[in-house]
DNA sequence: ACCTGAACACCGTTCAAGT
DNA sequence: ACCTGAACACCGTTCAAGT
């Protein structure tokens, strides 16, 4: 794979490079575009290299491996949190879920790149601004340290784990047509309740209903322990 | 790759053949066996035909392809969950609690495969048992269907998610060092809610300690939630 | 310092052929 | 019906070499 030879200026110094030179930071955005262009499995070091138009190996350079060029991508998603304004006077219960339904978006931005994100812990470097805003809210709501530990790590799992099976099941509609529409053509006596919740939930109910049910429950319980320093909070 | 002549009767005809003939729950077993063992990126159909003294591509006529392989492999470990006896007399908060736990003892059987498990809808034909019989308790707890439905995704998320991030944290515990361990050496004015947390958060929680503190919010959240037809449930 | 290119040990999948 | 084996178009990574 040739480059064309450099412009050379008077004095045989390249004056300018035909393409800029090569960096971390271009690698990733680069491997980012790609991923959200042709979906994850299409990133590889050689298609990453071709669209950089420079030989794939010259990556190794900047970047260790491809597990590397995988942590750099879940930096740069999660660097593109931006959580909304602290929004004063609005409860913390309101202030989480704004900033949980932030977290959603950012991630949805980039649907492709959602399995390497959810396989990484939820609080990275990366990541700790919005972790920082989080901690704040959940510990003027009332929780102890810990506590408010556990709920960022919680309200991240719900929110990764709800988007990631979203995006997978949009992504492929004939897996969805292969094992969900089945449901209805199942023995009625041994799933009683899955019979009657298919039948009675209504059908305009999809994603978003699902989503801002569990993040409700999630917020409510994690806010209803406030203040007791015991695990099971329940009565 | 070659394969011992069969063992021929007096009739000419075989009597039993060196190895079992291939079937799809022999390549299955085989597949989750190797996973188990060696990580989900040693599954190749390469490697996965090795270990069955078979041609890699004789596993073709049994399985499309590898796609229906990981669809299979989910299948099989999600028809590992058995969920415990129903219990009576206990409440649906104990009851849901328990086949949470369940649920997770069954997807900590096979760590390595979390990452396709996680990637795929909650509710799948393979995965239909342990919905029932959440379903039921959900119902039982006073939710509509509707409800009910979303509970049990939200429940399955969060598991998937809490695990997933465990698990990996776990693998690699290098990228633990380069990632976590930094948040002591962080500019204090910038983070000061990270900063007490993590001061104040005893390190003798982890994550069993994280993981019931989000079930129980959640559980707690979700039941709280019974008989309110409205989504947020909160006053 | 930064990039190239050949080479190595792998992949998934197709397809014609064997029994 | 069930399995083989060659072939194709890919991979990630190492390493010596170029500028």
């Amino acid at each position: 794979m040739k480059r064309s030879r450099p412009v050379v200026g008077e004095r045989g110094r390249p004056v300018r490079r035909a393409t800029l030179p090569l960096s971390r930071d271009r690698i990733v955005r680069a491997a980012l575009e790609l991923v959200d262009r042709e979906g994850l499995p299409a990133l590889s070091m050689r298609k990453l290299g071709a669209s950089l138009r420079v030989d794939p190996m010259a990556i190794y350079y900047h970047v260790p491996g491809k597990a590397a060029l995988y942590d750099a991508l879940v930096e740069a998603v999660m660097g593109e949190i931006s959580l909304p304004a602290p929004g004063a006077g609005t409860s913390p219960f309101e202030r989480l879920k704004e900033a949980a339904y932030a977290y959603k978006a950012a991630l949805l931005a980039h649907p492709n790149a959602l399995p390497v994100v959810a396989a990484r812990p939820v609080r990275t470097v990366g990541a700790l601004r919005p972790v920082e805003v989080m901690l704040g809210f959940l510990l003027e709501g009332g929780l102890s340290p810990a506590q408010a530990f556990a709920a960022v790590d919680a309200c991240g799992h719900f929110i990764l784990g709800s988007l990631q099976a979203y995006v997978a099941h949009l992504t492929n509609s004939e897996v969805h047509a292969h094992e969900e529409l089945q449901l209805e053509s199942l023995p009625r006596e041994e799933f009683p309740h899955v019979h009657e919740v298919v039948e009675n939930a209504a059908e305009e109910y999809g994603f978003e209903y699902w989503f801002e049910f569990g993040l409700d429950a999630l917020l409510r319980g994690i806010l209803s322990n406030a203040g007791k320093e015991s695990i099971a909070g329940h009565e």
